[in-house]
DNA sequence: TTACTTGCAAATCATTTGCAAACGT
DNA sequence: ACGTTTGCAAATGATTTGCAAGTAA
């Protein structure tokens, strides 16, 4: 446990839902620890992101979003701001009845895509 | 309708159901235009899943995969090889309950993570 | 000590873009 | 003729990596 590991924790606690991107996690960690660099910050984002520790979001045209809350729950996505919205476990279902022979699966990342109240006052 | 957009048109035909990265599609209509080139590739893709006629697919650690099957239909990741499975529509079922006050929902993106059958042997 | 982690900068990979030439309609 | 698309190469943006120095256990 380094304080650029420590740093980076915090920097995902204080980020709270936002689902930052790695560079706004380094913009966050800075303001405690202003000596980390954004390469340390990718280091550890990575392999926390193996160890489960985070989950790493893929967005299309946009880079990773990363995401301190591993339980189960998935994701909205604005397509016009790009801002990422929880929905909690309890209100999504999801039953697959048929997956391809052999396979294990593991998880599942469900991404839906909306227009969010702000986009769409606008 | 240029020369070029028809080869990527027959590109992504032949690389039926295998989401090809825009790299492939490269290659596959290199193979009947031989003159055409990477960007072009990449700016027909681009318009294409702008316009609906394909889908594109952000994987994690990976380049962006395309889709020519439109229809609704969810995908399943191997994270072992990367090959992306198909899961038709009738084989998955996703009800949300709930989601952020205001947001009008456009689609979903149903990403299963395995390890496929292939992986599985070795 | 000793393996792991860092900071830095350069490298890599995917993707986009500026521009002048070529093309579709 | 005119707006659109192309090929090429250079630019961009995100992420990774080599290396020598620093640090945790």
């Amino acid at each position: 446990m380094t304080a650029q590991k420590m740093a980076v924790i915090r920097a995902l606690e204080e980020a709270g839902r936002t689902h930052p991107t790695a560079d706004t996690v380094y913009a966050l960690a800075k303001r405690h620890l202003p000596s980390i660099a954004l390469g340390t910050v990718y280091r550890n984002l990575t392999k926390m992101a193996e160890t489960g520790e985070v989950i790493k979001i893929a967005v299309p045209d946009g880079a990773d979003r990363f995401d301190m809350d591993v339980s189960d729950h998935m994701h909205i996505l604005c397509v016009k701001c790009g801002k990422i919205y929880d929905i909690e476990e309890k209100d999504v279902k999801v039953e697959i009845s048929s997956v391809p022979a052999g396979a294990e699966l593991i998880r599942f990342d469900v991404m839906a895509k909306c227009i969010c109240a702000d986009c769409k006052a606008v």
